[in-house]
DNA sequence: CTAGGGTTAG
């Protein structure tokens, strides 16, 4: 039905050919040129064909430059009393002109004479006028232009035509000229309909102006509107608020967004499912999961379609919080309202119940999701990868590589890259290096690329078991091989060396990344300048610092801390003050271990009364004191010998602060007591850590045992032995020293013997025999 | 879906 676009070849095969209309540029830009307005319906009287050789024998008059135009010949075609031209050929003629001046000046020919023959001469010249709209638009820079033209059509009172004046708002609104565009809109009463309205609030929110966007939505949505919004309104509001709130310029509350989706859906038009997927997407991300349950929950009530994704973004959310209560219900729900899980669904609930450790309910599910009919969705690799890396995460690793070879066989699932680092991961974790080489050269064998990751893997594998300069060996090889290390890689690297303190190494390393163009992140350097400050190096903390700084990363509160600590521990106070004034104008506030920190520098120094402005400053700015906090205090008056104030601390952390201490403090209450040869209350604190289930540990022991060699309790001191062994606490040089001199001179070296050797000591349990063995 | 992170009391 379509005749214009099945009469366009045929005008140009019938046309004569003049060398522009052969260039490629013409065909396409005639391409290019839209339909007079739709609304225009084709003339009954005039056939096409007619139309065809009118437009034929009026080009070719036009074909001379315009100052030859035959303007007799011209009129006899176009204007003698026995025809009219149709809107829609006059559109084709100026379109094929070519040029805006050319154009132009036929339009100008045909408003002074089409006004003589009505009534059709509205069509006419609207048609017309679209056509040097869009022929002055193909021109360069002309969009400054269009103003002008559109004020000529007012004042020839030209109507424009729905296309005319959709091109003319969107161009005048890409050219920057809003104004003009909102007053062209606003002059077209009785040409307004939602396709235009559309134009317009997407011309204005594209410009950033959004009130007026919203103004002219109002409008639409008000309840006697004779344009109604339509998808493509809300598509065009709602994607553009999304995607304006990364921008400059007004922003819009998702409050507002949320608001806007509901008067929408009073209409019955709803976002489509990628557009209302990423809202609840972004209401998730600022924390207003409420929010968007409820966007989801009503635009289903109202009656909108809804398929998995909107589902699948909510529950990641949900999933991110560990709400499973609302997890299973939205599961539910998508049931009820019979929308079916897909692959994305089964992902998230196994990633889920991975993360939070809970690996044979996520292979509940993975069953699941292939056995019961209707909600069958073939596990993919991603699947796979989740329940194998959860498996090897708590170390099932077995597990793991049995199901790799199941993926295989049974899934038709073939493992990549990931299910290969994910296992060496596993297996490197508990130690089985042997393993983890197996794999990584099994991955090799198959032809599967290795990656970065597997690069760390290895790594880190070799540096959790102090093989540092393999790990260097390996990392150089890779290199070698061309395989880049990035961030992550020094990071691992860095560290390692921080703790063997090997400082000038974790330097050396430091700078090769960052003259190898390598990705850093503020982490790598966050952990070199822990390693440095807690070796005393502070300069060269100092220097990293401004290294990050340069790179564009901060301190983050842990960074600040771990510097306060350093330059605490270095006596620079004024380094100290430096640091805090920094942090807070970064805006950064102290937490709890700052203030730690600060208590305790003060109170080793002896200074409680500055301790004690620490401490309630602390409490006005409502941090609470931790278990760290109580046991700086707690250390402090034991270092000062005031085990007496010590200890009612340490009574008031358990009954009025309800902060149960650590072993750290029974450690440092029960060394101090014993010291004080109060080892009565010492031993009532190895009975009220059993009391509390506070583990004891060897230093907990050593102090004990300090404290009963000087009063000579060498039967309590076997007991002890005993819950060494029972409890698989190993004895380390300082438990050694204490007790071979004592035992030794006591005559019992047999019994430290076999406590070496893992067997109880007391004459009693001695029948227990192999139980006691470690 | 996979790899790395540092702070305070002993």
């Amino acid at each position: 039905m379509n005749r214009s676009r099945l009469s366009k070849p045929l005008l140009h095969l019938l046309k004569p050919q003049t060398p522009k209309s052969k260039s490629p540029v013409f065909l396409l830009s005639h391409h290019l040129c839209t339909n007079p307005g739709s609304n225009l319906k084709p003339n009954p009287n005039q056939p096409p064909q007619d139309d065809d050789s009118l437009i034929t024998q009026v080009l070719q008059l036009l074909q001379p430059n315009e100052k030859d135009w035959n303007f007799d010949q011209l009129h006899n075609l176009l204007f003698s009393n026995s025809t009219s031209p149709s809107p829609r050929s006059l559109f084709h003629i100026t379109c094929s002109l070519g040029a805006s001046s050319k154009a132009i000046k036929f339009f100008d020919y045909v408003s002074e004479n089409a006004g003589r023959s009505p009534p059709g001469s509205t069509a006419l010249l609207s048609s017309a006028f679209q056509a040097v709209l869009e022929i002055t638009l193909r021109e360069p820079n002309s969009e400054t232009k269009l103003y002008d033209l559109y004020k000529m059509a007012k004042e020839r009172n030209v109507r424009l035509n729905f296309n005319a004046a959709a091109l003319l708002v969107r161009s005048l609104g890409m050219a920057g000229m809003e104004d003009e565009a909102l007053i062209v809109f606003n002059e077209l009463p009785g040409l307004k309909n939602t396709h235009l309205c559309n134009v317009v609030i997407g011309m204005l929110l594209k410009m950033g102006r959004v009130d007026d966007a919203l103004k002219v939505l109002d409008e639409m949505l008000h309840p006697e509107a004779k344009f109604r919004v339509d998808e493509f309104t809300c598509d065009i509001v709602i994607g553009s608020l999304l995607r304006r709130r990364e921008q400059t310029g007004r922003s819009v509350s998702e409050e507002e967004i949320v608001d806007l989706v509901s008067k929408f859906g009073k209409q019955g038009v709803f976002p489509n499912s990628p557009l209302l997927t990423k809202l609840i997407t972004v209401l998730c991300r600022n924390k207003k999961i409420n929010r968007a349950w409820d966007v989801l929950h009503d635009v289903m009530k109202m009656g909108g379609a809804v398929d998995a994704s909107p589902f699948n973004a909510l529950l990641t959310a949900l999933g991110r919080c560990s709400d499973f209560m609302r997890m299973s219900e939205l599961m539910a729900k998508m049931e009820e309202m019979g929308i079916k899980p897909n692959v994305i669904t089964f992902g998230i609930l196994i990633n889920c119940l991975c993360k939070s450790r809970r690996i044979d309910a996520a292979l509940e599910v993975f069953e699941k999701m292939s056995g019961v009919v209707g909600v069958s969705a073939k596990p993919d690799v991603i699947i796979y990868n989740t329940l194998i890396n959860g498996l090897c995460k708590v170390g099932r690793q077995e597990e793991g590589l049995r199901l790799m070879e199941k993926m295989r066989s049974q899934g038709g699932c073939a493992p990549n890259t990931v299910t290969y680092n994910c296992l060496i991961d596993g297996f490197n974790k508990v130690g089985d290096f042997e393993r983890g080489r197996e794999l990584f050269d099994k991955m090799k064998e198959e032809g599967i690329p290795l990656n970065v990751v597997t690069l760390n893997t290895l790594l880190d594998g070799l540096c959790r078991h102090g093989r540092l300069n393999t790990a260097l060996e390996f990392f150089n090889e890779m290199q070698r091989d061309g395989l880049k290390g990035n961030a992550v890689t020094y990071t691992i690297l860095i560290t390692s060396f921080c703790n063997v303190n090997n400082i000038s190494k974790a330097l050396e390393l430091f700078d090769q990344m960052l003259s190898t163009e390598c990705s850093t992140d503020a982490t790598v350097y966050h952990c070199l300048i822990s390693g440095l400050s807690q070796a005393g190096r502070m300069e060269d903390a100092s220097f990293v610092v401004s290294k990050l700084k340069e790179a564009g990363f901060s301190l983050d509160i842990v960074s600040y801390n771990v510097m306060i600590n350093g330059f605490c521990s270095k006596n620079k106070l004024d380094k100290v003050h430096e640091m805090i004034e920094e942090m807070e104008s970064a805006g950064v506030k102290p937490d709890s271990v700052t203030y730690n920190v600060l208590l305790s520098y003060l109170s080793k120094a002896g200074d409680f009364k500055n301790a004690h402005k620490v401490l309630s400053r602390m409490m006005n700015e409502g941090i609470n004191p931790t278990v760290v906090t109580f046991g700086t205090l707690i250390h402090a008056h034991c270092l000062d010998g005031n085990t007496d104030k010590a200890m009612k601390i340490f009574r008031d952390m358990g009954s009025n602060a309800k902060i149960p201490p650590n072993t750290v403090i029974y450690n440092d209450l029960i060394n101090s007591l014993c010291k004080k040869n109060d080892v009565e209350q010492a031993l009532s604190l190895m009975d009220d850590m059993k009391d509390k289930g506070v583990r004891p540990n060897t230093a907990t022991f050593n102090a004990m045992f300090k404290g009963l060699r000087e009063n000579n309790l060498l039967e309590i001191a076997f007991q002890f032995m005993d819950r060494m062994v029972e409890q698989a606490c190993n004895p380390d040089y300082i438990t050694m020293e204490i007790l071979t001199e004592w035992l030794s001179a006591a005559g019992e070296t047999e019994k430290l013997s076999k406590f070496v050797q893992g067997y109880l000591v007391s004459v009693d349990r001695q029948k227990d025999g192999i139980i006691g063995y470690r």
